[in-house]
DNA sequence: ATGGTAGAGCTTCTA
């Protein structure tokens, strides 16, 4: 069995339901992982995205923040939806195909400005959601399992336009990169991106507040597809849809896309 | 040190 799934930081599927249809007949991926619905599971435009083939969504939603879902064209049973570090929000929901292969499908906290615990709550809390999903993955090693979503670090140099002035920023600092590399270590998780294009700058992400995001091309690259080593090397084709990016009224993120080969 | 943009839903928070 072969299909391709792509990960998108959609920030409300509401206001931009066109752009994920566009990007559903456009590319046609097997599967759609969603970050920031930034809605209620049932406000999510469901109709529109079942009329194009996806007839399969799990999600988990709530009032203005958040939110994530899976949109799929084949069956997908919800197997879990942990609120990790227990923030009350809805970022995490896991599926499972027929064939037995899990997804979870993450949208990490951002982590707010300063990149300091003790003035910054929130940064805080992003560091103990990356300790608890380490410690979920340590309990529970995953096999045949991808991992995806907007996970809001870019650990590699590369992963950045300007390692030394991200350095102190939140989504690049060294506490940050090595809460990532520790619950990736723990669940024993490949990054597919990197595996398929080790090589040269790779951003999923250009602020808002650029107008010209696209020749400054500012980015980083937050929103990543994971897999376990038992079906990593089935995966290739990874790209990023940069183009997304400039289409009329878009998402901050570009969505990222890999093929599995199982 | 600061401000720049965007979305939801309410007059502010989050990113």
């Amino acid at each position: 069995m072969s299909f391709t799934l792509a990960t998108w930081n959609i920030n409300s599927v509401r206001l931009r339901e066109g752009l994920v249809a566009r990007l559903l007949t456009e590319e046609s991926p097997d599967i759609l992982c969603l970050q920031e619905c930034k809605s209620p599971v049932e406000k999510i435009p469901v109709d529109g995205f079942r009329a194009l083939g996806y007839e399969h969504m799990i999600a988990r939603g709530q009032k203005g923040y958040n939110g994530v879902a899976i949109l799929s064209k084949r069956p997908v049973e919800e197997v879990a939806a942990y609120d990790y570090a227990s923030l009350g929000h809805a970022r995490h929901i896991a599926g499972r195909l027929e064939d037995g292969t899990v997804i979870h499908n993450f949208y990490v906290p951002a982590g707010g400005d300063k990149p300091d615990r003790t003035i910054n709550e929130k940064f805080g809390q992003k560091l103990d959601y990356l300790t608890a999903m380490r410690d979920a993955f340590h309990a529970d090693r995953p096999e045949r399992s991808i991992l995806v979503g907007d996970l809001n670090i870019a650990p590699r140099e590369d992963d950045v336009w300007d390692h030394k002035k991200m350095v102190k920023v939140v989504s690049h600092t060294p506490v940050e990169v090595e809460h990532l590399g520790d619950m990736q270590e723990a669940g024993g998780w490949v990054d597919v991106t990197r595996k398929d294009l080790p090589e040269g700058r790779l951003y999923s992400w250009w602020s808002y507040r650029s107008p010209d995001w696209d020749a400054a091309d500012k980015g980083r690259r937050l929103d990543h597809i994971w897999a376990t080593p038992d079906i990593a090397g089935a995966a290739h084709g990874s790209r990023i849809l940069r183009a997304c990016r400039g289409w009329q009224q878009p998402s901050d993120h570009a969505p990222v896309f890999a093929t599995f080969d199982l």
